[in-house]
DNA sequence: TGAATGAATGCACACGTATGCAAGGAATTG
DNA sequence: CAATTCCTTGCATACGTGTGCATTCATTCA
């Protein structure tokens, strides 16, 4: 317990120089080779390791990003924060994160206590915003980028996959399979993902002069969604085709069609799911889905919001991946489909 | 951007009270009822919150726990994340996460970065710590806790599992259905997990004087288990059941049966796993096997921490919790077997 | 060669809080 | 009533670093 802190000024002294040089050499800052040369010595020898939290006093920026996430078990997002966090770490930044539910009260309550900790950055996984919120961290100048999630009012950094598009083309192609009767278990109507999604779907069916003969809102939640699929097969007239919001709850729909249903996959119905987790490629959901493409849309995440912490003045921006329908076998595939 | 910082100092002349007044009322010290209440409105007023960094750099210690996970695709850790920030944010924690792929040299970087972070306590979950990093750590004052890992060097405290005993209960269960070809893909060797449920096993089968066909190392590790099972069936005397060292393994051992070996479960071979993550409930996989009782885990994790961080003379204990056998059906169950 | 320029460096202070110390006042005790 | 104890409170300082300012020194240019 004795070999306590050793701080700058203790290198100072072994290499013969003030404190400022060892900051100045160890932040970055210009100083001879000489001096370099000896403080990097002395701080060897010594073990000497800068405190990031004095340093995060000082210029008022830890270099922290905190993550607030609201889903931790559809299986996304803890992969999304395993990226997250490598592709920070690259960068000398750490993750804080932060479990909350997606209401108003609790999300306003984390965002405080992030801004207590003066964070660098803030990234918000599938959780909503509120406008006063919002501004509020922009007026302590910090930077917030939303993954997975849209938000109306301008001002706010966020990377989604293009769910419309990605919608309508999940229309093109169960209607290009044949199907008759489809059916929509919507992702959380109070999400953007979830709207834009059922939007782009059913504008894809219009387009076909269709449209879904139901549409549930699943809530994201597989108990929800399984539900909604006994309610939807109870039907006399029971879809043939149903796409479910994300691959999550398409799990739950497809373990509740084939085992409590007694039903063929894509016999009687096909299934399309979105995401591509890495679980819908396991054999026993072999899932249709469209992918949201997690590497680029990381990427996107930690571009913008260290742009954003290096030059405060840069502007939000609202970006869009486009995702590539991944063909198994929960769907029909249309005779002659490509691509 | 110019509603700054409000200060202890600024509530201190709001309230017509010294700094340190403030300072003691947010820091729990004594106060007199009077100074309190003057203290607590004008903070109110002027919306303070205290510095958890300057506060940290002060005593040395944040409210920041860290936490070192090594596997995220394995959906028992998110779980565990999950339950573990919610516990420690209910004490005034906040976790900083870190990924630490399963070697010295990776860990002992993370460590450090978190030493310098003047973490109040650490938390590792299936990573391993070398007995030097684990004397430094307690050099420096910090508690560690391994979760779901043990450790042979005294001195630091473990939560896993009765694995040793599960193991065993497995084999008995086994031998129980009628079983005469056992085979096991065992969990990582470099783990005292896999070792102890490997362990188990064996002994658990000796008691019928029987072995294991096979042992064979799954790594933790989808791809392995599944080329494992391929090298399992292709023997001359196939197994009839087959122990996998946890649930992720054991979905791909599934997957390998079915699909690519067209073999039926639990008819052709039984099946059981280790961890009963929410997915083994899942209809598509109905996997037998042992639950380990996660809730308890994070609990006893965090007492145990937060044990020795309010009181640092306190011994490290290694705490084993049993966790039943949940029947479903992936493997054959012995008639009249209760439990 | 003398003046001007630029880099390098040390000094001092600031960030926002906790805490030892001394002083004051109230409460208790004989 | 005096002496003692205890609780409050303010003052000053410390935590470990970054940074503005002034100074020094080497370098360049006319």
């Amino acid at each position: 317990m004795n070999k306590d802190k050793v701080t700058s000024l203790h290198v100072a002294r072994h290499a013969g120089v003030s404190q400022s040089a060892v900051s100045r050499v160890f932040s970055g800052a210009s100083a001879s080779a000489l001096t370099v040369s000896k403080v990097r010595k002395a701080a060897e020898h010594l073990g000497y390791r800068p405190n990031p939290l004095a340093r995060a006093m000082i210029t008022g920026k830890s270099k922290i990003i905190g993550l607030v996430v609201a889903y931790l078990d559809n299986q996304f997002y803890p992969l999304a924060l395993e990226r997250l966090s490598n592709a920070l770490k690259t960068q000398g930044y750490h993750v804080l994160i932060f479990m909350a539910p997606n209401d108003e009260e609790a999300v306003e309550q984390v965002v405080h206590d992030l801004m207590d900790y003066q964070v660098a950055g803030i990234i918000t996984a599938s959780v909503g915003m509120t406008n006063d919120l919002t501004r509020r961290c922009a007026d302590a100048g910090i930077p917030i980028v939303m993954f997975n999630r849209g938000q109306d009012g301008g001002g706010i950094s966020s990377i989604t996959s293009a769910n419309v598009a990605g919608g309508a083309q999940i229309a093109t192609f169960l209607v290009a399979g044949g199907h008759k009767r489809i059916a929509h278990i919507a992702g959380w109507e109070g999400s953007s993902t979830g709207r834009d999604r059922r939007r782009g779907f059913i504008e894809g069916l219009a387009a076909y002069d269709m449209s879904p003969i139901a549409i549930i809102d699943g809530h994201f939640d597989q108990a929800i969604a399984a539900q909604a699929t006994r309610d939807l097969m109870a039907r006399a007239d029971a879809p043939d085709a149903i796409f479910v919001g994300n691959d999550h709850m398409a799990f739950a729909v497809m373990d509740t069609l084939r085992t409590e249903l007694g039903l063929s996959i894509p016999k009687d119905v096909s299934v399309v799911g979105y995401d591509d987790v890495p679980l819908a490629a396991w054999a026993a959901y072999d899932l249709t889905t469209l992918r949201q493409p997690l590497n680029r849309m990381i990427e996107a995440t930690v571009d913008t919001l260290l742009g954003q912490i290096g030059d405060a003045s840069r502007p939000s921006q609202k970006i869009e991946i486009e995702g590539p329908l991944i063909l198994r076998g929960s769907a029909q595939i249309p005779k002659g489909w490509t691509q």
